[in-house]
DNA sequence: ATGAAAGCGCTAACAG
DNA sequence: CTGTTAGCGCTTTCAT
C-alpha cells in the first residue's frame, strides 16, 4: 500500500503532526486559514488515514458485527440491508458472521469480539443456544450488544423483536376461521425465543377457540432440510393429519408445498398453510402463500440505530428496552 | 474493553514482550518449555491479542471486504456464505458494503480501501459501472481483487463467472425449441459483462436458428423494481407481444410473473419463461419457473479461494484468468 | 533462546 | 493557535 502518511503531510507544509491531525479531524484549536490548508493538500495527496493506527489509538474500530444464523434467508438479507443502511449513514463498517446455527460457532466468535476488534454487537441467536453465557461474557466487558429476531431476555439490553405471540395467534385464528379442524405447528430450535412465543401464540389461539392441544400438534423440524422433509412428510402421512398448518420458519413453508405436492394433497383444499416468510415471491407461488411477513428491514435499522445511539454517548450502554415491530398477516390462496 | 495484554503477561512470566510475542506465534526461536508456559498463561488469564495493533504492525489487517450491489437476492447471498465458509477456514474477517447499484458509492468504498483496512477485495459490479478508473486506481496500489458474476474485463485479475454465454444460449434455444415464436429478453444495466454476454448468447441463439431479431426485441428495466413493472407490462400489452422470454435478473421473473397474472396472459400458455434464478422456491411457483440456476456458492467460494490464493504468498497478485463455473438449466412449468 | 529497543501511524495531553 | 511528546499494543530486527 505505501501510502502518504500525517507525518509526509505536516512535513511537506512545515507543520507538526499534532497541528495536522488536529487540522484533519476539523479541531475548534485549529486557525481556519491552517485547516484549509491542511485538507486541501490531504486531498491533493490523496491522504488516506490509517483505520488501524487511529482504532489502535482511539480505542474505537468504527466498526460493528453482525451475527447471524444464516444468510441464505429472506429475513436475514433484508436486515443486513437495514442494518447496513444506517451503518453506512453513521459511517461504520459491517462485518459479518455466520454461526450456522451452532453454538459452539457462536460462542468463538462473540470471544474474538474480546479483543476490541468492534465497537457493538448486533445479533440473532443460533437455534443451539440456550444458555446465555458467552454473551454475559461479553456484556460484562462493556460490549454494547442489541439483539435481533431471536433475542435473549435475561441479558439487560435492547431486543428488536416483532409481535411474535400476537401473529402466531393471528394465524392460528384465521385458519380455525377458515374452518379447520387440526391445526398443525412447524418449528425448530425449541429453545429459541421466537418459537416459544410463536407456540404460545398459537396455543392460545386454540384454547381461545376450545380446541384441544396434543403436543403431537407441534412439529419440530431439524436444522438440515433434507431431514425436516421427512419430518414434514411424517406428519402430514398420518391419516389424523392436519387440515391447517403455521410454519413458524420462512424455509418450512416451502418444504411443506413439496411435501404436499408430493403427497398429492392439495393447498388449500386438503390443508391450509400460514407461513412466517418475507420471500419476495410468495404472492406467485402455487398457490400464492398466505405469510405473516415480518418487517425485516425495518428491525435491522431500527436494531442498528439502537446501537448506535449507544455508541454515540461514549461508553454508554443500550437501554434494557424491547422494541417490537408489527408483522403483516398477507392473506393469499393458501388459506383458501 | 481494558483487556490484558502482551506486556501483563510477559511481566506476570517474567519474560520480555518480544519473548511472549514470539512464543504465542509459535516461533521456532523459542524453546518448547517458554511456549508452552506462555500459551498455558494466555490460556488461564484469557488474554486476546488486539488485533488493530497486529494490523498496524504488520500492515495486513485479516480482514477482506465484499462489495456487492444488493443483498436481497438469492444468488448474492448465497455467494456471500461460499465466501464466508472459506474466510472462516482461512481465520480471515469479511466486511460487507453495498453499493445498491450506484457507481458513485462503488467508488467511494474502493476509496476507502486505500486505507488499508482491507487484505483483498471480492466484488460484484454496480449496474452503473462501466467506467473502470476507481478499481484500476485501486489495483494500482497492490490490493488484489478478485470479480465475481459482475466482472469488467480490462483489469488483469482473476475473474469468477458463470457460462452467461452458453447459458442464454441453451435457454433461448430452449424456447424456440418449445416453439415461441418471438423471443424476448429481459434485462438490466446494459453495460454490465453479464447483461452483455447474455444478450450475446440470446442474439446468437435467434441467429442460429433463423429468427429475426430486432432490437424491441431486448427490453431494459430501471433498477427501480416499480417502474421495471411498468416496463414489462408495456412490453407484454403490445399486440405483437412475446411468446417466449429469458429474464436474465432473478427479480425480473417475479415481476413477469405479476404482469402475466394482471394481463391475464397464461404461463405457459400464452407466454413461456426462464429465468436466471436461485430462488429457493421456483420449483413451487405457480407455474413452477424454468430456471438457469447459478452456481452461486460455488462462484462465492471460487472467488474466495482466488483471493486467498494471493494472500498466502506475500504481495502476490491474484491470477490473470477467468474460472468458469456452468450453470444448470432446470426444466419445470413455466416453458410447458 | 531471550531481551532490548525501535517503530507501525495516529491521537491526546500538555506546553508554549 | 501550534508544537512536543508519550504512548495505543504489537512485531521485529539486532544484540547478547
Amino acid at each position: 500500500m505505501s501510502n502518504i502518511n500525517i507525518r509526509a503531510l505536516a512535513k511537506e507544509l512545515g507543520l507538526s503532526v499534532g497541528t495536522v491531525s488536529k487540522a484533519l479531524r476539523d479541531s475548534h484549536e485549529i486557525s481556519a486559514g491552517t485547516k484549509q490548508k491542511v485538507q486541501d493538500l490531504a486531498r491533493k495527496l490523496n491522504y488516506i488515514p490509517n483505520p488501524y493506527a487511529s482504532s489502535l489509538r482511539r480505542r474505537k474500530s468504527k466498526t460493528i458485527a453482525v451475527v447471524l444464523p444464516e444468510i441464505a434467508n429472506s429475513f436475514f438479507s433484508l436486515a443486513i440491508d437495514g442494518i447496513e443502511a444506517v451503518a453506512v449513514e453513521k459511517g461504520y463498517h459491517v462485518l459479518i458472521y455466520l454461526t450456522h446455527e451452532s453454538l459452539l460457532k457462536e460462542e468463538a466468535i462473540l470471544q474474538d469480539f474480546q479483543s476490541g476488534r468492534v465497537d457493538g454487537v448486533l445479533i440473532s441467536l443460533s437455534g443451539q443456544t440456550t444458555g446465555t453465557g458467552h454473551i454475559r461474557d461479553l456484556y460484562a466487558k462493556d460490549m454494547p450488544i442489541v439483539f435481533f429476531d431471536r433475542v435473549c431476555e435475561d441479558v439487560e439490553t435492547t431486543k428488536v423483536i416483532t409481535d411474535d405471540f400476537e401473529s402466531a395467534y393471528k394465524a392460528t385464528q384465521y385458519l380455525i376461521g377458515k374452518n379447520c379442524k387440526r391445526v398443525g405447528f412447524l418449528g425448530m430450535s425449541p429453545g429459541l425465543s421466537i418459537t416459544i412465543k410463536r407456540m404460545e401464540g398459537y396455543k392460545k389461539a386454540l384454547s381461545d377457540h376450545q380446541y384441544a392441544f396434543n403436543s403431537s400438534d407441534i412439529i419440530l423440524c431439524p436444522e438440515d432440510p433434507e431431514k425436516s422433509y421427512t419430518t414434514i412428510r411424517n406428519a402430514l402421512e398420518r391419516k389424523d393429519r392436519f387440515d391447517g398448518i403455521i410454519a413458524s420458519i420462512e424455509r418450512l413453508s416451502i418444504t411443506t408445498y413439496l411435501v404436499c405436492r408430493e403427497l398429492q394433497l392439495s393447498i388449500p383444499g386438503d390443508v391450509k398453510i400460514v407461513g412466517f416468510s418475507n420471500l419476495s415471491s410468495a404472492a406467485i407461488l402455487n398457490p400464492s402463500l398466505t405469510t405473516i411477513t415480518q418487517p425485516a428491514f425495518e428491525m435491522g435499522k431500527a436494531a442498528a440505530s439502537a446501537l448506535f445511539k449507544a455508541l454515540k454517548r461514549e461508553s454508554a450502554m443500550p437501554a434494557n428496552e424491547c422494541i417490537i415491530i408489527p408483522s403483516t398477516l398477507m392473506v393469499r390462496d393458501s388459506t383458501g
